[in-house]
RNA sequence: GGCGCUAUCGUCUAGGGGUUAGGACGUGAGAUUCUCAAUCUCAAAACCCGGGUUCGAUUCCCGGUAGCGCUACCA
């Protein structure tokens, strides 16, 4: 690739209106290989042009999740706010040079025409009005104050063909298109004039984004060629859905992209199942390491019909790339999910060593970083509760009270206090006793961890150690004399 | 409604004028076993419909249908 002809210049321009959803973080992935694999440049820019229904602390909510998912920006973050003049001043150019007209039309006018329009089955397009304004009322208009948005001058014929990356050729009859709104009355720009001369200045060569915006290419191609400027490569990107098929919004539950790390998720597990939503790598692999991903990243190969989102193979992968998590990036990530989960305090007496071989033996069997918290909480804290379900299928033999018991006096002096063992004292005393091993150690298995699923019952013991052992089945032994009177 | 786009197992997808239509998730059965997960084996599961082109279409073309998108002084 030659780096002084044609540098790839992408960005990812989401509007602060929500949290980064899982769409977004799509396009953003997508973009960022792209310009990844050509060696080109990231550009992140916030389009926040409405001012209404932006709000700033979205901004820094989605710079969050970007980071959190690896997708590093080379430039910006631009804000389009801070460039309204810049807007104004292209406007101005374009209604100086005939493309576009003040439009005196008030907002109830124009939802009477829509209205009237749709009564008629006619299509609810601008009909004009201030376009057809003779020079000497436009005059006379202004300087009387009245308010006035700007509209874009559509060719009234003809048509609009360009070459998709990802959808190839596309037309668009321009008896289609209205005069778009370029500047709002209130001298804020709309979303299309953000877009273009923000390409523009930006230099960006490939648009890369959902396909929601395939029929507003259009009326941007006319932008450019009304500013007599080059017009950039585009690529749409195919949409994700929820399960229903439906676009994907806040009744599908978990969307956006912090959702998912709360939930345990881990970020390349995201990416990568992100990733193949629309695109996949040649050959059969799916577990994609993030060095193949730029490698082989390639818009020819990105799908044309929309997907649906599904949790349930995001959950397998995240079970995958937890299994693969080396112990050093392992540890510090359950620590931070046992703190936030509250069940490691500040004072907590747990050293790391003994949290690492905790979380490796709870590694092989978590689908998620809650799972360490959940199910695997006894591991981290001697306040758990006995899962009734778990009562309900080992505890139900009588004379296991004594039985643990037994257990207990047998392992304070096994030594030493391993996996073999203990399996070998637990073992001896099923046989002492005339009772299958398995009813011992899953009635074991409940009261060490409160659990019916667990690891290697020895491996468990071996982890938790003899004080916490003893203690447990005396606590379980208590409990169940108790019980079963 | 108008316009645009799309259409392979339930889901993500590969493929392509002649294939046993491939893989992955999920599902079912079995092996293993100390529960579960993992692992291994096996199984069920798809070319939207109708025309045309062709010796032959799931593949190419047209139409229909369905889905999605756009149709704002939202982005």
């Amino acid at each position: 690739m030659s780096a002084a002809v044609g540098q790839v210049r992408v960005r990812f321009a989401p509007s602060p209106t929500g949290y980064l959803h899982v769409g977004g973080a799509r396009t953003a992935l997508f973009n960022w290989l792209f310009a990844r694999h050509h060696g080109g440049t990231f550009i992140l820019r916030i389009e926040d042009t409405d001012a209404d229904r932006s709000k700033p602390e979205l901004t820094s909510a989605i710079l969050e999740s970007l980071e959190w998912l690896g997708l590093t920006w080379d430039e910006g973050p631009f804000l389009q706010s801070q460039r309204l003049e810049r807007y104004r001043e292209v406007a101005a150019q374009l209604e100086q040079r005939g493309y576009a007209y003040p439009c005196f039309c008030t907002a109830e006018e124009l939802q009477a025409k829509r209205t009237q329009a749709e009564a008629e089955r006619r299509p609810a397009k601008y009909d004009g009005t201030c376009r057809r304004l003779p020079e000497s009322e436009r005059q006379q208009r202004r300087s009387e104050n009245k308010p006035f948005a700007i509209r874009f001058r559509a060719p009234e014929a003809g048509v609009t063909t360009f070459h998709d990356l990802v959808f190839g050729d596309i037309s668009y009859d321009h008896r289609e298109l209205e005069d778009f709104v370029l500047l709002r009355s209130d001298g804020n720009p709309t979303y299309h004039v953000g877009v273009v001369v923000d390409d523009l200045d930006m230099r960006i060569t490939h648009v890369i984004r959902g396909a929601d915006h395939l029929s507003n290419t259009p009326k941007q191609i006319l932008m450019y060629q009304a500013l007599g400027a080059p017009v950039p490569a585009f690529a749409h990107l195919p949409l994700i859905l929820g399960p229903d098929r439906q676009r994907l919004s806040k009744r599908h539950g978990a969307i956006a992209v912090s959702a998912y790390r709360d939930l345990g998720i881990l970020p390349e597990a995201l990416r990568n199942f992100l990733a193949l939503l629309g695109w996949t790598p040649p050959g059969q692999q799916e577990i994609v390491s993030l060095d193949e991903m730029i490698r082989m990243f390639d818009l020819q190969s990105v799908s044309r019909s929309n997907a649906v989102f599904d949790p349930e193979k995001l959950a397998w992968m995240n079970a995958e790339y937890l299994r693969r998590l080396p112990r050093e990036r392992l540890v510090p990530l359950v620590e931070e999910e046992l703190r936030s989960a509250g069940v490691l305090g500040a004072s907590s007496a747990l050293d790391r060593d003994y949290i690492a071989r905790a979380a490796v033996l709870l590694q092989s069997r978590a689908r998620t970083l809650k799972d360490f918290s959940g199910a695997g909480r006894a591991f981290f804290s001697d306040d758990f509760a006995y899962d009734p379900e778990a009562i309900k299928r080992f505890w139900k033999e009588p004379g296991l009270a004594e039985l643990l018991e037994a257990l207990r006096q047998r392992l304070a002096h096994a030594e030493p206090f391993d996996a073999v063992q203990t399996e070998r004292q637990l073992r001896a005393l099923a046989e002492e006793r005339g009772v299958k091993a398995a009813l011992l150690i899953n009635a074991t298995r409940v009261a060490l961890t409160g659990q019916a699923v667990a690891p290697g019952l020895f491996d468990v013991m071996a982890v938790l150690g003899r004080e916490r052992v003893l203690e447990r089945l005396r606590r379980a032994a208590e409990h169940l004399a108790a019980v079963n009177v």
